[in-house]
DNA sequence: TAGATTGTTAATCGATTAACAATC
DNA sequence: TAGATTGTTAATCGATTAACAATC
């Protein structure tokens, strides 16, 4: 692709400092340092400077980034400069939430039609999205060069929907279902899996010692069973 | 806590493998080895090795994992080996969809309540659980003695509801809120942030060569408005 | 015993942090 | 000029991968 491949963990921060852009933009602030961006998004203000200084030199030494500046320069790097077409594919409840959530607070998006393989839903509007068949989205792909999917089907279908719409022309997909997908290369795939996020905090909300004893105890039952079969 | 800190990346990747041999057990494999692992997860099988053994030694060399050995060990060391007792803060779209998801296909946890200021779904029942008004929250926290709560609130509110459950016992929250959110030390906030997903996806999906095209397009507007500002 | 695969230590790689020169 | 903050290089830290002895 190209000469240096920027890392992930780089590209995810890049819209935390968007947001607090934006934020700060709406409070007037015209002059942000990387101390303040830090305090605000977290991360280290080294981590910050050097993230930036990725795609060039934004800041003024001295003084600070102009806020007004760099956010127009991130929506570049990003490429939210101009909106992006996305489709939702799977309009049960998820795929209702976030079509509607997009279509009313995502300004740098444009939703251009949600599909699903229930009748049932088929043919309903969310906030003036269409829920078409899914037998149409090879055509609306085509039709408006859409590159940007986001999959909420049920995990058995959703390699199946990955095919079909990479076939078409998309090449980053969103998918929510809890499953390991495939597709060739240069098609972008991010998993948001609520279930791996929802078990991993559990083990953060289990204290140790109780994990390291339920650990233990699993052994000794296993050492007596053996012991039982031996008799 | 204890004495070595287990790296977040690992724990992230716990909850894959148990999905895997959820699959396994299902299709009555018994056995599994670090590779067959590694080429379901995407993982590499050194990887996998490593991360099981900071918990202990579960397989056996020369033949590989006894699916449902290790399928209860991970249980124990996620703390999913008995169900954990969750609430959801906030009843619009997502919450409603989240908790719909959790009730019908998440065995490992219960929904005990779910929580909400409007009046409108206040009362509601969602797969028969009810929504509650927000103020009942600190009551119910107690009553069950809950650590992990779901959090779809407004950016705006969603702060406020963290202090309130965190005062009341709560440790471990799931984020979805647009927002930094604060805790005491000893809380675990973990964020999924539709919209930081969404724009690292557009980044992927803006060819190399368009991004830098923009850009270098951006430093040449502002010359030429420089130039003009000159003359 | 031979073949296979784990568990573990050492080597490598990449990401974060520290330090500081450049410069407003 | 003095104070401040960026941009960038070097040092550190942590995570992944490679290698291989242990052992089924």
């Amino acid at each position: 692709m190209s000469s240096r491949n920027i890392s992930k963990t780089v590209i995810k921060r890049l819209p935390v400092y968007l947001r607090i852009l934006d934020n700060l933009i709406r409070r007037d602030v015209e002059i942000v340092s990387s101390r303040e961006l830090s305090l605000e998004s977290g991360f280290s203000a080294e981590q910050i400077r050097k993230d930036l200084t990725y795609f060039g030199a934004f800041g003024t030494r001295g003084t600070g980034y102009n806020t007004v500046f760099l956010r127009e320069k991130l929506l570049k790097i990003i490429g939210l400069d101009q909106k992006t077409k996305i489709i939702v594919i799977g309009a049960g409840h998820l795929g209702t939430a976030l079509t509607r959530y997009n279509a009313l607070k995502n300004p740098y998006v444009e939703i251009v039609a949600a599909f699903d393989r229930d009748l049932q839903v088929i043919g309903q509007k969310i906030c003036g999205i269409e829920v078409l068949p899914f037998d149409q989205a090879p055509e609306i792909i085509r039709k408006h060069n859409i590159k940007v999917a986001l999959i909420t089907v049920p995990a058995d279908s959703a390699q199946e929907v990955v095919d079909k719409v990479v076939e078409n022309g998309v090449t980053a997909i969103l998918n929510f279902a809890p499953a390991k997908l495939h597709a060739p290369e240069g098609v972008h795939i991010h998993n948001s899996d609520l279930t791996i996020e929802l078990q991993s905090l559990i083990y953060y909300s289990t204290a140790e010692e109780e994990r390291l004893s339920r650990l233990k105890q699993g052994a000794e039952e296993e050492k007596s069973q053996k012991m039982l079969k031996l008799e």
